[in-house]
DNA sequence: TGTACATCAGTGAACGCGCGTTCACTGATGTAC
DNA sequence: TGTACATCAGTGAACGCGCGTTCACTGATGTAC
């Protein structure tokens, strides 16, 4: 089920990558019931293993969601790096950040949530800052239209559509929608820029 | 505190109005704590009331969330068609969204989590439909640039960003931001329709 | 105006439950010599 | 190659807690006659 780092699953005292076991078992649960469902007594049933055992990695509660949220930012920003990079195209960050929303959504409902973690701990701050950078990286490819202040409202407005939309989705509130919404998120991102065209945008 | 039937709080064995004061320290509660943390024992505890009176009331947990849900939709549809009929704008119906979001934080937090409440409730079901009613209603009024399709998008893109930008605010994501993010909104919204101005907006 | 009765709203004790956390422990692993 | 020892990872019992819900009850209110 899970990939051991011996590569085969064994049956010994210790269980290989607890850790990482812990995370997957967080990101299903979540997805199924939510941050607010979340109890390490069923993660710990759902990696097989007893009950106390995570405290040993994470600490507490708050400490697995915190390193749950800082993958979820630092994935986040390798999706919209890679992204920019193999497309040079504004739009399509949106869309990447839409699509990176419904496939971890797990990790990015937790994300927004900063009272479920520990908010200033020093790995998350620093990946949440590099998500904020890939984020910003693309507003700056922007042909500027009128300034900085343009610029700065402008890339608030691309975060906030692309936010609200998968927010939306996530939340079951959009009615006939395919599942996997890549098209119609791409159709809504562009009624932001209907005459600006990227290069490299479809 | 609250204002009770009677008008002058009174010390007797029914309260007045419990229901109203449950709905109120809900609210509170949810502003302070977010909807996870919610419990109706302290909720009877803010309402000076013992810890079995809210199931008479709201027959479970779920049922009481479900009544706050109700009226913020109800609230948020009123706000609206209030929005439509005195500008007529566009813009300014997307500035109503979110000043409800920030205003009414606890309600506008839970109605986006139908996996709190029961979502089939009627009354529920009737007021959310309310709300997507008056949200339409201010989309019917754009200027049709190029037929159905594209007022669609254009109303869901509407949505998506003053949801955004709501939630974003909510999360405390935004740096730099003033505490009644009016202005930013309008500033942000009108992004989405840089040339089609509508006759009242600012 | 007075009485009987039904209905409603709130009480307080009790239940069983799952949770997070602590603790002394033990099995397994790795490193120094 | 072998031994001693420190460190690490997981165990299982125990704790105290707040919770939602149920229940028989009682105080207050309203209505029929």
């Amino acid at each position: 089920m899970e990939s051991y780092a011996g590569g085969m699953a064994k049956a010994s005292y210790h269980h290989g990558d607890l850790r990482r076991a812990l995370l997957d078992a967080a990101a299903e649960a979540i997805a199924e019931d939510g941050p607010a469902a979340l109890s390490l007594r069923d993660l710990a049933r759902r990696a097989g293993v007893s009950h106390a055992a995570p405290t040993h990695h994470f600490g507490d509660k708050k400490g697995l969601l915190t390193a749950l949220a800082a993958e979820g930012f630092d994935r986040l920003a390798a999706d919209l790096l890679a992204t920019r990079a193999a497309t040079g195209s504004f739009l399509e960050l949106g869309v990447a950040y839409v699509r990176f929303a419904t496939a971890h959504r797990a990790h990015f409902e937790v994300m927004w949530r900063p009272d479920l973690y520990h908010a200033d701990d020093p790995a998350l701050v620093a990946a949440r800052g590099r998500s904020g950078d890939a984020l910003y990286a693309g507003v700056a490819d922007l042909p500027d239209g009128a300034g900085a202040a343009d610029t700065r409202e402008a890339g608030l407005a691309a975060w906030s559509l692309a936010h609200g939309f998968a927010t939306l989705w996530l939340s079951d509130a959009l009615p006939d929608m395919p599942e996997i919404p890549d098209e119609m998120a791409r159709a809504v991102l562009r009624q932001l820029t209907p005459d600006r065209g990227v290069p490299g945008g479809s």
